[in-house]
DNA sequence: ACTTGTCCTGTCATGACGTCAGCTTACCGA
DNA sequence: TCGGTAAGCTGACGTCATGACAGGACAAGT
């Protein structure tokens, strides 16, 4: 599928370069964890994975690029996601539970690769079509599918026929997305973590079935 | 309130240096519209403000303060928002129109300062207290109102109690400003701009009623 | 004209960026 | 075993941004 590894000049990598490389990616992954994106810079990338800024440019253009090649790794990862809404029911209690799980489900996919992310929605946001197909990518499974639940339900005439399923489920990604980056705005709203998580499992439900749970 | 602009040095600045100052606020404003935040230089903003990096440093520490000042300019206009919610009501055709022209109005503030929020955001989700301070205060006016008006419906029994109203609200709010970010997200996933609105006002009309709204 | 305080810039040391040639290492076929 | 070849890495270099300073330019009051 991804075909071989290339060098930045060409060549394709060994054994031992995509070693190095994979290293250079982890210590750009740490290195976003720990310091704002705009100040990362690829002298510090290489020190830290002990090598030098020449064997960065080896394998990547710039930060940038290698900020993508970390964050297509996990939007393959965050596949894993559409396991929170395959097959489930939204109907009676099963739809509190899938309301919940998914919210659960999310926010600790988010939690986990905070600092990527929050780079992937910056270049997004910023315009730049590489980023943003791959925010899509990540959030495409759990969208469509609810938004095939959406435009099941309101098939069935349970939902408003002038209701949008798509922009109803992207809003509500959305809404997730927004809320678990600033998952830390919140408590110094008053609003516990614990608190939280019910909160958001009801807009969805509401969002989603337009109605409220029976828990 | 703001006291006396004064220099990085500590001098106080004049009708001359206040609008150097202020060009300078223009000039990276209008650099953080069209290039990504990580490659907004200060040597570009000087020369676009026809002067020199020297100067740039007078007057802010670096790019970083100098986005907090736009921001904090920003954040006292944003103080607007709140009437799109003060004394409105949540009931019947009301409740829709409330809706309606929260997320109209909402939208509006965030396309006419995406640049400047979207470097907001992404130093609060970076835990820049600093910036993660202005984007409570450019949202807490229409939180704290979105908040109430869940409260007071809770109160009379519309609402269950064991929503919290500051949650939902806060989730609420971080949609609108995630949709408003990534408003171009939205087209390419087939949904247009005016079938967005009336979706997310749904969505809000049932986060803060409970209920859908009647038209 | 002269002083005073504000305002701007030339200049400099420092350090990051991004490129290149060239050295070292590993693999492989004869 | 021994080159040959390609992979892998780095020192060194020109370019550019950063951030600091001292000193020149300018406006205002005396």
């Amino acid at each position: 599928m991804t075909g071989q590894v290339r060098t930045v000049d060409g060549r394709v990598a060994g054994r031992r370069g995509q070693a190095t490389r994979q290293k250079l990616l982890d210590c750009l992954s740490e290195m976003l964890s720990s310091s704002p994106y705009r100040d990362v810079k690829v002298i510090d990338v290489a020190r830290k994975a002990g090598t030098s800024p020449a064997t960065f440019y080896q394998y990547f253009p710039d930060v940038e690029g290698a900020v993508l090649e970390i964050a297509e790794q996990m939007a393959t990862e965050g596949a894993a996601l559409t396991e929170l809404l395959e097959g489930r029911s939204w109907a009676g209690k099963a739809g509190w539970q899938t309301a919940q799980e998914l919210v659960d489900g999310f926010l600790e996919f988010w939690r986990k690769n905070d600092a990527i992310l929050r780079v992937v929605d910056l270049g997004a946001a910023e315009g730049d079509k590489r980023f943003y197909k791959l925010r899509m990518k990540i959030l495409n499974s759990v969208n469509n599918s609810l938004a095939d639940a959406v435009a099941e339900l309101q098939a069935k005439g349970r939902v408003d026929k002038d209701v949008n399923p798509a922009a109803v489920a992207g809003s509500l990604v959305a809404m997730l997305a927004a809320v678990a980056s600033h998952q830390k705005g919140f408590t110094s709203w008053g609003v516990k973590q614990a608190e939280l998580k019910p909160n958001l499992a009801l807009l969805v439900h509401l969002g989603v079935t337009g109605r409220k749970p029976t828990r």
